[in-house]
DNA sequence: GGGGAAGTTTACGTTAACGTAAAGTATGCG
DNA sequence: CGCATACTTTACGTTAACGTAAACTTCCCC
């Protein structure tokens, strides 16, 4: 049992690799939430968890609000029919989009590498001006 | 023989479904320089590459100077080795980045088909609010 | 009890990537 | 010819996502 169960903001940026003006942000965007003891930020595991989403989400290019949204899915309210139709229908456009970026990828790797093996040429052709 | 061999700053605007201002503005930050007939803009196919290049970029969250990174990787100059060497170290870069990118994608994917597979239940349980 | 480390609030500053508006030019058409 | 359409330059405006600075409190430690 060494999970932590709370984390102060200072643990956070050190783990995350942010400014704690970067987790303070987030709170006034009202993307996470931490408790209080006194003036003190006290972040739970659910805070850690909502932080490390919103950075994945950076990783692949999403806004703020973009990853609020997807944070928002996970949680489907005891809701009305329209609403969780409504939520379905994001989450595929979301997919849409996921596997947009797959394609873009995977275009993107296949040009690194051809550029990659260029420089090798490169490199070789400068070792042996000529075929010696 | 159908292939335009240039483009009007409108036709690339409506095939991209960027503003003409975006692409003046891609001018101004010397991600393309098309030709001029009198004062108006010429584009080449070599420039529309570019611009595709530009927006695959952005849909993975790249800023303009980190496409305009990539874009340059594409063209390894008869370079001094020491150049060489320093491309490839950021194509492996990038190719780390990419590869984290996938993972990240994956983890989200699996996440939003859960996250669908709940909206199926919850509205499932709207239809038979018992187990009738 | 003086200081250093980590926390706090408040507030103005900054950068990227365009948006938007104004005012002018060139070209085709009925 | 007059007008619409598409182009041009110039320039100020805007939004997101923090950075940065100032001034303050709290806690711990020797």
């Amino acid at each position: 049992m060494s999970k932590k169960q709370t984390y102060s903001i200072g643990e956070l940026a050190r783990e995350f690799d942010v400014t704690t003006r970067t987790i303070r942000f987030y709170e006034d965007q009202n993307l996470v939430n931490p408790a209080r003891r006194g003036q003190t930020r006290v972040y739970s595991p659910a805070d850690r968890v909502t932080l490390k989403l919103i950075l994945r989400g950076k990783r692949l290019g999403f806004s703020l609000a973009e990853s609020r949204e997807l944070i928002q899915m996970y949680q489907p309210s005891g809701d009305n029919r329209n609403q969780l139709l409504a939520l379905q229908d994001k989450i595929q456009q979301r997919r849409d989009q996921l596997n947009q970026q797959l394609r873009d990828i995977q275009a993107l790797q296949q040009e690194l590498d051809d550029a990659d093996q260029r420089c090798e040429d490169a490199l070789t052709a400068l070792e042996k001006p000529d075929h010696v």
